[in-house]
DNA sequence: ACTTGGCACTCGGATCAGGGGAGTGCCAGG
DNA sequence: CCTGGCACTCCCCTGATCCGAGTGCCAAGT
């Protein structure tokens, strides 16, 4: 019995504090929710809660804030994550229905999701590793020089000028494209590197030189960590804690690899990750949350996408906005 | 004689509190600065100098901060831009010849340059009314559907995936590609668009549907306005008026519309262009300073690139940098 | 065994006065 | 035209005071 209103107090807490932005105390609490009890009596459950380290005091004489600890129950004991309104599924829908390429669904997603937020979002493009290779295009700048262009299933394009040790002909450069696109065209890109290699040294040096420039291309790193970050105007409101804490978050958000590792490792899709405070990585930034999923695939996550924020955030609400928008996004690149 | 010392007496207190932050009074600055005078002489030079609207007082009894109009002529009797350092231009080369694309040449330039000025970089992405045609790729993805491929002589490709009509055999593809390339290949954007609308109603279906495809793609108004933005960390170097200056900045790094019209037209590459608080054009930003430049071959700039930052920012540095980096990117392009 | 009202206590934050100091303007003399 | 001197003006820092929201605890009530 006390242990259900404990829970419903802290949820009150919570709740208030992420709307106030202060401390809240015992008598503000009962009059703003239906508590049928007098402060006193939140009094002693806040004094239980906090001795269990779900809250804490900033002064001795001030209201109580929830801890890492308070949020993390709080989010757990959740129930169901409220669904959004019609009205926000039309917008998503709408919004990314217009998408005309990769770049293009990426850059949406990532504006919509910091906008039904109001807080950082990332997005990070499709794993390499998950995608096959379409198709491999060759297109002679010079004599002896060409771009070859790489493109993935999942939209991606690459592409790179390579200098050929010889002259081509048309002819050759043919014959060269669909020797290329036999190898790699619809392998997973490890399986598609692997046969371009073996592209054995018999081969004309033009070959090797074309294939090892497209392997290349394929286990480049760089290209495995792009992400899409929109809105940091949001960490203006961070209020306080100006140099401590928005600063170090604008600094990571142009760090891609940083801000992939504080995103963490692309969860299935459906499942929504909430990494609260110091639970994270980064040491850094204990006093920031994370709310991430996977999209694409059902079983087989193409990347992930999420939201960036202070820990007092609207916890609810961002996991059924990330949730939503990653259904909608891997909806779309099924359909391409 | 006086008429010079003024100057001198301005360019140093623009010089004392760019780096303070703080109103310079004529003591500290004929103590900072070999100024063969006294205290008295100075405040008389400051008083006319204050006069004339080139500098204020924040209060009666505080030292001068310049005005807007005092920067001006300060950048306006810039002898000479000072010149970067050897060690900075190696580094400048080196951080750009390792670009494999176009996308990375602009990323790499943002990121350098908001690294040499400590301030926040804005490359715009080459124009496409500049550029031509390099090659039009098609690729079947089934039989009613194929993916069409844009590559300009920038190095930006752009893609789109098209319904078909009616199916298309590999023999017919291989003819639809020759036949657009034939018309828009070594064209410039505006007349591969004209030459694709031509591509005459007598032509069957297919062909109309892909080259309206493509003839949209080119004059996609979206991609004519793309820019890449670094270094907003520095923002949190702004100090105070965060709320009514880095806000709005940041906002607006995110609307690439009003970014590019805050940088406003690309000039000539060669010329930095300096644009202080209330000349530029928009009013929320009359505490912000733009230094551009256009980059790209010399009489037809492709696209700026530049500096956003507080009026109060190292004016010779930023222009110096600016400089550098747009001379290094236009020949990397030149290169490709 | 909880809950409740009462009460003393704590402590942060707002408010205010006073003093120090940096900087100015002006004047009279070089 | 430059300079030293001097009175004056405010800003801002410091310390003291006060107020009130909020707590903890206790004793009484259900």
């Amino acid at each position: 019995m006390q242990e259900e209103r404990r829970i419903a107090v802290l949820r009150a807490i919570v709740q208030d504090y992420v709307a106030t932005e202060e401390p809240v105390g015992s008598k503000a609490l009962v009059e703003r929710h239906g508590l049928n009890v007098s402060p006193a009596t939140v009094r002693n459950d806040m004094a239980a809660l906090e001795e269990e380290g779900y809250l804490t005091q900033p002064h001795t004489s001030a209201g109580r804030v929830p801890t890492d600890k308070g949020y993390r129950l709080f989010v757990d004991r959740l129930g169901s994550v409220k669904p959004l309104s019609a009205a926000e599924k039309r917008a998503i829908a709408s919004f990314l229905d217009g998408a005309v390429d990769l770049d293009d669904v990426v850059t949406r997603s990532v504006r919509l999701l910091s906008q039904l937020t109001r807080q950082v979002a990332v997005v990070q493009y499709p794993t390499l590793s998950r995608s096959t290779v379409r198709h491999i295009e060759l297109v002679a700048l010079a004599p002896q020089r060409l771009l070859a262009v790489l493109i993935l299933s999942t939209g991606r394009v690459e592409q790179r000028v390579v200098e050929l040790p010889e002259p081509l002909v048309d002819d050759d450069l043919a014959r060269l494209r669909s020797r290329l696109n036999l190898a790699a065209t619809g392998e997973v890109i490890a399986d598609a590197v692997a046969a371009l290699r073996r592209l054995g040294p018999e081969q004309p040096d033009a070959t090797r030189t074309v294939a090892d420039v497209l392997a290349d291309a394929m286990s480049d790193h760089r290209s495995d960590s792009r992400v899409a970050v929109g809105g940091a105007a949001n960490l203006a409101r961070y209020g306080d804690h100006f140099d401590s804490a928005v600063r170090p978050l604008l600094e990571a958000l142009e760090e891609h690899v940083v801000l992939l590792k504080l995103m963490g490792e692309a969860t299935a899709a459906g499942t929504v990750t909430v990494r609260i405070g110091a639970e994270g990585p980064i040491e850094e930034f204990s006093s920031t949350s994370v709310v991430t999923t996977g999209y694409g695939p059902a079983q087989d996550a193409l990347a992930s996408l999420g939201v960036v924020g202070p820990t007092r955030m609207d916890y609810p609400g961002t996991m059924a906005a990330v949730r939503a928008v990653a259904r909608y996004v891997t909806r779309i690149l099924d359909e391409a």
